[in-house]
RNA sequence: GGCCCGUUCGUCUAUCGGUUAGGACGUCAGGUUUUCAACCUGAAAAGAGGGGUUCAACUCCCCUACGGGCUGCCA
């Protein structure tokens, strides 16, 4: 039991579920999942200005999307900050920290002169060795009493062994004068308490974490393992930031990508496993570990994504499709599907998913399906025709409202139509398309021939649709 | 400024001292398809630069360049 595997996710509720941090939840979920262990969920919301109900709401919505399901109840750190000033005070009586009393204009003023000189801006608390019997009636912070000397070293599962001389680390505050714990505190106290044995998160806590082990060596708490993923970069190679469109989750639901979709390419996105590179999720599980996860940033590649996301639509079973369809358009707020038209796709489904790549090129291809009936042609469009494309388009226009062809009809009407007037098929497809902008409908004529070719009973359902 | 981390085709990556440096996405060229797409075949495409160590270096060490991070009573 004392070796079973322990990770969590610690988001701050920030409004969304950041693409960065469903990576880190997704590889704290793979690792737990794959070793039998216990995946944690914890929302670091002691900062009480930026943490709303709603921004955890929409970290909750985004894992559950993504198919991350965590273990227990959510904790909140901040509902645990009595806890955390605890262990403050038991740092303080085993003289691992002090109440230091400098204001923060003194500490202002430290390192404007440090730097003026060219020197450390690190603080140097007055009070580190002030004897108690100084101390003043006044507000004071509870600063950890780090070692001076030597160096710490973070035994990495991703970055290595790292090396960090301890002067250049600080006496790090941990209570707040007002009481309230810092996140460095916190999340050392909660990860010992959730009995954490795995911390995987961003590099971006990489030198934190030497501060970090301090408080465990104060309190004699065992150091967990941890391993610190690069972060994900926009196309251009910097950080991923909001300039570069999609940074939350939400938004790659209503862009139409299917969760196994996202979830694969998010686990290969800086972790591999040799060559593989399309997986399920039970694959994934086995396949994980923390070496396998490379040590420099990765950018984010819609293009790949797509493909990816297209090989597991082809893969994924019809009803699955179904229930993401309808996922997609609630999360894009797009109108819900009627019950005919449900019905149409679903028929048609077998053959919609294996050249789809996301679930609005899905309903794309669909459109001749879903489209309401009677269809007419836009009066603007057809104004700006030639008059080759307009007599063509109005011979077709009254066949699209018979929606019970067979595919030898379909050939027959549409190749007629285009040989008459000395047009191959391909002619004919860009002026249709430009008479029906807006309604996109034509398109799908030559979709639902292919469709129609390998599924006859969906003549008969499109008939009742129609 | 100081410290820490990183750097293989455009992108994601394989390689864990000896390979014609492999795969995938994308791109380009053909093919199939009575549009598009999908699909099939083929091609172009990489070890940041400079020093070492070694019989041998993409792999180990150092320097430089570039990118990122930390350096808060933010998380």
């Amino acid at each position: 039991m004392s070796d079973k595997i322990v990770t969590r996710f610690a988001p701050s509720p920030t409004g969304y579920l950041h693409i960065g941090g469903a990576r880190t939840a997704l590889f704290n979920w793979l690792f737990a999942r794959g070793h039998g262990g216990t995946f944690l969920l914890r929302i670091e919301d002691t900062d009480r200005a930026r943490s709303t109900p709603e921004a955890t709401e929409a970290i909750l919505k985004g894992l559950t999307w993504l198919g991350l399901d965590w273990d227990g109840d959510v904790v909140s750190q901040f509902d645990r900050a009595p806890r955390h000033a605890e262990v403050a005070r038991e740092m303080l009586a085993r003289g691992r920290a002090y109440k230091c009393f400098s204001s923060q204009e003194e500490i202002e003023a430290f390192r404007e002169a440090a730097r003026a000189e060219g020197k450390s801006t690190l603080f140097q608390s007055p009070w580190r060795d002030a004897d108690p019997s100084t101390y003043p009636d006044a507000p004071y912070v509870i600063r950890l009493r780090a070692p001076r000397d030597g160096a710490t070293v973070i035994q990495d599962k991703v970055q290595g062994d790292v090396t960090i001389r301890n002067d250049q680390l600080d006496d790090m505050v941990c209570l707040r004068s007002d009481g309230t714990p810092t996140y460095m505190l916190a999340v050392v106290v909660d990860d010992h308490d959730m009995g954490v044995t795995h911390v995987i998160r961003g590099d971006d806590h990489l030198v934190n974490t030497a501060r970090q082990m301090h408080i465990y060596h104060a309190m004699e708490w065992p150091v967990p393992v941890h391993a610190h993923i690069p972060l994900i970069h926009g196309p251009d190679g910097k950080k991923l930031s909001k300039r570069h469109g999609a940074v939350g989750l939400e938004q790659y639901q209503a862009m139409g990508y299917p969760a196994a979709g996202m979830r694969n390419y998010l686990a290969r996105l800086g972790w591999s496993h040799g060559d593989d590179e399309f997986f399920t999720d039970a694959q994934a599980r086995d396949w994980f570990t923390l070496e396998g996860i490379g040590r420099s940033p990765s950018r984010l590649d819609f293009k790949k994504l797509e493909n990816i996301c297209g090989q597991h639509i082809a893969a994924s079973q019809n009803d699955e499709l179904m229930g993401g369809v309808t996922g997609y358009l609630q999360a894009a707020a797009l109108p819900p599907l009627s019950a005919q038209q449900t019905s149409g796709l679903c028929a048609a489904m077998p053959i919609l998913k294996t050249s789809a790549k996301t679930f609005p090129q899905l309903l794309e291809k669909a459109e001749f399906i879903l489209t309401q009936r009677p269809i007419t042609p836009d009066e603007k469009a057809l104004k700006s025709l030639d008059s080759v494309s307009r007599s063509i388009l109005s011979e077709l226009t009254p066949q699209m409202q018979n929606a019970s062809w067979t595919r030898e009809e379909l050939e027959g009407i549409v190749g007629n139509a285009a040989n008459a007037h000395g047009l191959g098929m391909g002619k004919l497809a860009a002026p249709l398309r430009a008479a029906l902008a807006g309604r996109s409908v034509t398109p799908s004529i030559f979709d639902m021939m292919i469709i129609l070719g390998r599924d006859e009973t969906l003549a008969r359902i499109m008939d009742q649709a129609a």
